[in-house]
DNA sequence: CACATGACAGGGG
DNA sequence: ACCCCTGCCATGT
């Protein structure tokens, strides 16, 4: 169970810095096929200090998933695009930085393949 | 124990 | 491209 979360984390800490992924990539990757919904709910209980990319994950469509305008969002716009990565209405071009869907796969750099 | 909620996703209209 | 509905699943009432 708590090693499940580990495989979360640490698919997030995987994803380089200027791309992002999306929830259900994330779950995928960490084993969890069809969980994305298990991504965004521990990454709602992050503990704070703890270092970990959770900026580079979005929704499927390249939407930041919090309230827009909400302190979270802007926090995750600023952080983005002070790595590189563009963000438009709260949305990203999946099609240029997205790491899943495209033919960027060789870039995650994980135990797998 | 039944029901609502949520940092989600995919398919259809 | 947007809205709605359905499938998912851990948590909290």
């Amino acid at each position: 169970m708590q090693d499940r979360n580990a495989r979360i984390y640490a698919a997030i800490a995987a994803i380089p810095p200027g791309r992002v992924a999306s929830y259900g990539a994330i779950a995928a990757r960490a084993g969890l096929p069809g969980r994305a919904r298990l991504v965004g709910r521990l990454l709602g209980e992050v503990p704070d200090g703890m270092e970990l990319p959770w900026f580079r994950v979005l929704r499927a469509s390249g939407h930041v998933a919090m309230p827009p305008g909400s302190r979270g969002f802007r926090e995750q716009c600023r952080r983005l695009r002070a790595e590189g990565v563009e963000v438009v209405n709260g949305r990203v071009p999946l099609s240029r930085f997205g790491l899943d869907g495209n033919l960027d796969h060789a870039l995650w750099g994980w135990p797998d393949a």
